[in-house]
DNA sequence: AACAGATAATGATACATATCATATTTCAGG
DNA sequence: CCTGAAATATGATATGTATCATTATCTGTT
């Protein structure tokens, strides 16, 4: 049976994007035919938002840049339900370093908006690292502050109460990824649970005190922040 | 004013260990002369119990390796009490891949036990990792692994009720790091409490339930695992 | 347009955990 | 060996959060 990676490359088509980090650091760093290694297999493809992008145990066989839209990675367990890990942006490599610690996936990854995704061949940049330095000095240090974020928002968000949290998480979405007051939810409530580790429906209780007192208008899944202020305060004293 | 770090080399000595990862990645990827960077720039400390390896806001001008004893890194916030972010055993690096992402330090880092560390000069493993790409991408698996498992044990004591948490950590010890049933608890009830954020009270609450049981003998500080199975079994319900 | 299933909303209650108060023990320093 | 501060221990209570139950609303499908 072939991969989960297999399947989606045969499905892409050759990838052109500019903003790509892996092809700016290659413009940086590899002198001439840099895309001899990266840019022949780099496929783009999409995904509908709720698809599955990859399975914890799959092969890991690709990189997986964001182009266009948002993922969630996230961890299944028996018992609870699931726990996201993070959410990934535009320009943002999904799955960290753990790449390069481990053949399979360990994570589940999944489009919560319809998205475009890059694979390109991990053999292929395992092989840049290992003869161009300056490629791998680069690409570290853009992927460890990747993680670090990561391993910052947990204990961030360990530390808050519910309150706290549901602020923290409305003003990620408003501040970081859509850079305006008003915006559409892109995940369920549910989902912003798994996210910050609380039930559901204190994610919808805290979210409806948010609006009765006047700091969120809520229709549905669009969301409008009105009193900013006083919601950054929620989260910081949380 | 010297930075912590410039401090620390200025007490060291130059270091000879042969388990070091460093040492055994140069001795696999760098042909001849590997000590040119590294080995002449290593220094070896020696901290005391308690004492603090680096603070939060130190500029990162080492790589630091654990050669004896144990190290927590931590996070102090103003209000809460500190959250302790992860343990650090005997050759094992402390600060993960954060050194690659920051100029300055996040988290602090003190001896939980009498702790001898090696000092590496960052500036010179940066070198390396431009010159030497086998060195890199090999340096990039150890560091990206234990991230991994930083973020991965994160999540699972979030999952856990508070005995599942306390079985977890004494588990932890027992196992991983002293690999013994009987161990002298190298951190005090509170720093457990910070590791698996829970209170004080409630730590020293559930090990007495479990000294009540028959789960766990304790002598202060002294723990023995009387009923492993037990437990497991805690841990993995809770 | 109507339906069904998912998602959101709200209240009542149970439970887990934190907080507060108070002993008791341990241990470093004089 | 004593002493006092810190760490450990235990109980009573308060609080926060989860769970359970019910209804309302939304969304996509036929």
């Amino acid at each position: 049976m072939r991969s989960e990676d297999e399947k989606n490359i045969a499905r892409g088509s050759v990838c052109e994007c500019n903003e790509c980090i892996i092809r700016d650091l290659m413009f940086t760093h590899v002198p001439s035919d840099g895309s001899k290694y990266v840019c022949k297999t780099k496929v783009e493809v999409h995904f509908k938002k709720g698809e599955i992008i990859v399975r914890s145990g799959d092969e890991i066989k690709s990189m997986i840049c964001i182009k266009e839209g948002l993922t969630k990675i996230y961890r299944s367990s028996r018992k609870h339900s699931d726990q996201i890990i993070s959410i990934t942006k535009p320009f943002e490599f999904t799955y960290l370093l753990s790449i390069f610690s481990d053949s399979h996936y360990n994570f589940n990854i999944s489009a919560i908006e319809n998205t475009t995704v890059c694979f390109i061949s991990l053999e292929n940049i395992k092989k840049m690292i290992s003869e161009n330095g300056s490629f791998a000095m680069s690409l570290l240090q853009k992927l460890s502050t990747a993680t670090d974020n990561v391993i910052k928002n947990f204990t961030d968000i360990n530390q808050k109460n519910l309150s706290g949290r549901v602020a923290y998480i409305l003003l990620l979405f408003s501040d970081e990824i859509y850079k305006s007051p008003v915006f559409n939810l892109p995940v369920s409530r549910k989902e912003i649970a798994e996210l910050i580790g609380m039930t559901t429906e204190n994610v919808i209780r805290i979210m409806s005190e948010f609006r009765k007192e006047g700091i969120i208008r809520i229709r549905t899944r669009e969301i409008e922040i009105k009193d900013y202020q006083r919601l950054k305060l929620i989260m910081d004293q949380g």
